[in-house]
DNA sequence: TCTAGTGTAACTATTCTTGTTACACACTAA
DNA sequence: TTAGTGTGTAACAAGAATAGTTACACTAGA
């Protein structure tokens, strides 16, 4: 697993934001629904309103929510907000080396990765925001109000 | 970058295989030109043989050779072959964790993160190794011999 | 002014990936 | 049957990436 959760922790938080509607959630309140520090939950919205996903009000009775409605946030746009760069390396090699296939593979690979990658970035764009709500809206009871559960 | 540069290595390594014919390779000689231990291509190499992509011969003047043609070798069977499990991570939570929200995302995310990893896999489906070979050879001098040049 | 928020730097801890050494075993050729 | 090449793999080391934490300056509302 190489992996990298940054991905599920920005669509865990962005889920909760569309949850709280247009009340501001505090990055505490969204590390404790994730299980990890709020500073860990800032990070990621701070990329998240770099690419205007999501506003933040700061002091008291503050927090973040988001700009647009679920249906119009997709997956796509959450990963490239992250900037992560591409899944998949291409080691460089020694400056020393001089093996003539090793010199040749690199940009090869480059190109047929970040085909892949975009085939990746494609489903992606087909899932929104409103679809992750309304999976989890099946599996939770009828009457859940995320203010007076959270814990 | 999360990155895993196996998969690059993977795809040079059976390239190289390719370029050598039937002829074995060492797993010497393939990683100078990936500039990496011979143990990291024999662990590589190990996989490909459990998918039935290479076949290896022991002791003296023995080596890796593909089992295949290149064109009936994709880049789909290389990255399943590494069993790498999924790109995204979806992050447990402690058992001791309430928050509902957070219960329920898991299965919903894993679900959604692998129809976005299908969506990888096609596009990888669709590159065989010939591609990538075709695409090298251009770049190489015309009179190549990989026997004669690898350093 | 006090309290409740954010933003961010700096540091720590942890985990993942890669590299290395070492050695038993397989096979070929003399 | 012995020497030489090569693989497989375990065990360990080193390095890099990820995540978690603390601390503190700054913003805004009551």
């Amino acid at each position: 697993m190489a992996s990298n959760s940054k991905l599920a922790i920005a669509i865990h938080t962005a889920g909760m934001l569309a949850f709280g509607e247009q009340m501001p959630l505090t990055s505490k309140i969204i590390a404790e629904s994730v299980d990890t520090n709020p500073v860990v939950i800032r990070r990621i919205i701070g990329n998240l309103v770099k690419h205007g996903l999501v506003e933040v009000k700061m002091g008291t009775g503050g927090g973040s929510r988001l700009t647009r409605q679920p249906r119009e946030i997709t997956l796509a746009d959450i990963y490239l907000a992250l900037e992560e760069g591409y899944i998949f390396n291409v080691p460089e090699l020694e400056k020393s080396h001089c093996c003539p296939i090793g010199k040749v593979v690199r940009p090869v690979l480059k190109k047929f990765f970040g085909e892949a990658e975009n085939g990746l970035i494609e489903k992606l764009r087909k899932i929104t925001l409103q679809d992750i709500l309304n999976d989890v809206r099946k599996e939770l009871p009828e009457d859940f109000c995320m203010m007076e559960n959270n814990g």
